[in-house]
DNA sequence: TACACATATGAATACATATGAAAGTGAGAA
DNA sequence: TTCTCACTTTCATATGTATTCATATGTGTA
């Protein structure tokens, strides 16, 4: 039996009262965590990762991106609006047709690379 | 009005065919992206990315992780199960005691950078 | 004007999922 | 054996969310 065991406020026997500690001092601050966590989320969907793909070479417009993906360009023009209010994707109107882009090459190296390391298992 | 606008079995209009055709070519397979979308879910929630963070320097166990993250251990079991399937933690049993550890270090690797990203805003 | 069309939006629905409570399992201690 | 503890699992629940349908907005055309 480890001779550091305790008992925290929330009910849980520490085991290993170093480590916990150390752990605890070395995580992210709670906002960063979270935002790192709504950016994981929202490439965390098939539609989106898809869009955001499609957009990887050119832009394109709601229709031509429900057409890649094969469903409502209503279904397309709310994950447009999910990702634009979180800077992933901008859009300039031309007409009656807007034209989405990618905001950021940030995100496309990040998927491009997890896309690389998934194909090699 | 452009040249090639035509209609597809989805009942949209494809403003852009060239653009459309060519997205559609260099589209990832459909498994590969379902793949890349399921890691990205996975990442995509605060406690799970905090047990992630955790266990970049050690090992822990689930009660150690609940008063790291402040959660029941419950809750921390769930997780760690939904990440243990999906091959990004392991562990090993010691008596009662289980010993989480990540399963790869690529996880981390992406982690770490997506953080070091945000936190530069 | 009136109409078609691209897109946006709001509400409703259906489905997924994070968590907690409680019961169950298995290991070690008494 | 009996008890405690670390953990898992089942079940219930609450919250979130992806999509669809219906409607609205605005632009260009006839």
């Amino acid at each position: 039996m480890n001779e550091d065991m305790c008992q925290v406020s929330c009910q849980v026997n520490v085991i290993h009262q170093k480590q916990v500690m150390q752990a605890t001092e070395n995580m992210p601050g709670e906002l960063l965590v979270t935002e790192a966590a709504e950016l994981f989320s929202l490439l965390g969907d098939n539609s989106r990762l898809r869009i955001l793909r499609a957009l990887n070479t050119t832009e394109l417009c709601v229709c031509d991106l429900a057409a890649i993906l094969n469903i409502s360009s209503s279904a397309v023009s709310h994950q447009l609006r999910l990702m634009r209010t979180k800077g992933l994707v901008r859009y300039r109107k031309e007409g009656k047709i807007a034209y989405y882009s990618l905001a950021d090459s940030y995100v496309q190296d990040v998927l491009s690379n997890i896309l690389e390391h998934l194909k090699n298992d």
